[in-house]
DNA sequence: TAAAATTAAATCGTATACGACTAAAAAGGA
DNA sequence: TCCTTTTTAGTCGTATACGATTTAATTTTA
């Protein structure tokens, strides 16, 4: 091993992450597209879809996401009519975050996106288990440390 | 499987790649600021400590990245005096890309970070290998299709 | 060889992403 | 209770990231 290898690109476990991050982010674009939707947008809908209601620091928990990114973002998707944003009357210092009926109703149009995307990253089975797994191991560690 | 699992975040691939690309990032952070330099900035130098000399086009296809991302960062680490931009002679249209005495001095400073980031990430060694494989076979995939 | 097509970088507009800070509300303690 | 501390969103400034367009240089082709 020569001296500057730990610094070669190849070397570099986040370089691809990274470029995998931003590659997959813009297969699913011209889907999302579709549904007026941004990749970060369409990641707080699908919370949403999930949990049907949530507050701003909730939300940000779950997506590693502060209120300097989330507050714009979600004044857009309220724009949109996706979402409801209001003051808790229990404690007014939480903005809860409420689907809209058309908000729900988008769900049924992302149904098809996951098989499209999937089948461009075009893994087996196993690997993506695998890869999932060692993802999460990184994100616990991390945090962690 | 319920109708609506596949919408599901946990169930997303590109969900845990995309908070490691940028918790990782997140974790470089205080270590690029000691050299004056973000994460983009960072692969950029690594990349010309690898190559001394390129141009936007050649950078921007190892980075998956455009003209419009690099030419105001170029800029920058033009400013930081790291590089120098110049025309190519033979071909105007080339941006010519080359590192200065300073940005080939940094690379001394950054020789220990790799370590601190692969303390962090803390995998075994099989994990890792078995990971960047996955990684390259996705973006392999991706490009394909 | 002159016009058309292609190529490379730059520019523009929009949307994150995030550190640092601010403002307002709630909680806690003397 | 009043004051301090903590918590939650929001604001601000800087830096990507990227689709679409523009500009300039080169190559192709009629």
């Amino acid at each position: 091993m020569e001296q500057y290898d730990s610094l070669k690109l190849k070397n570099q476990l986040c370089f691809p992450i990274y470029l995998c991050s931003k590659e997959i982010i813009r297969k699913y674009t011209p889907y999302l597209n579709k549904l007026d939707l941004t990749y970060t947008q369409y990641i707080v809908m699908m919370y949403l879809w999930e949990n049907k209601e949530t507050n701003v620091k909730e939300l940000g928990k779950t997506l590693l996401l502060d209120s300097n990114t989330l507050t714009p973002l979600l004044k857009k998707l309220e724009q949109k009519e996706y979402i409801k944003r209001n003051k808790s009357e229990k404690d007014e210092r939480n903005l809860m975050i409420k689907l809209t009926e058309k908000g729900q109703e988008l769900k049924e149009q992302a149904l098809d996106i996951p098989k499209q995307i999937g089948k461009c990253i075009n893994l087996e089975k196993d690997e993506t288990i695998i890869l999932y797994k060692t993802l999460y191991k990184i994100l616990k560690n991390i945090e962690e440390r």
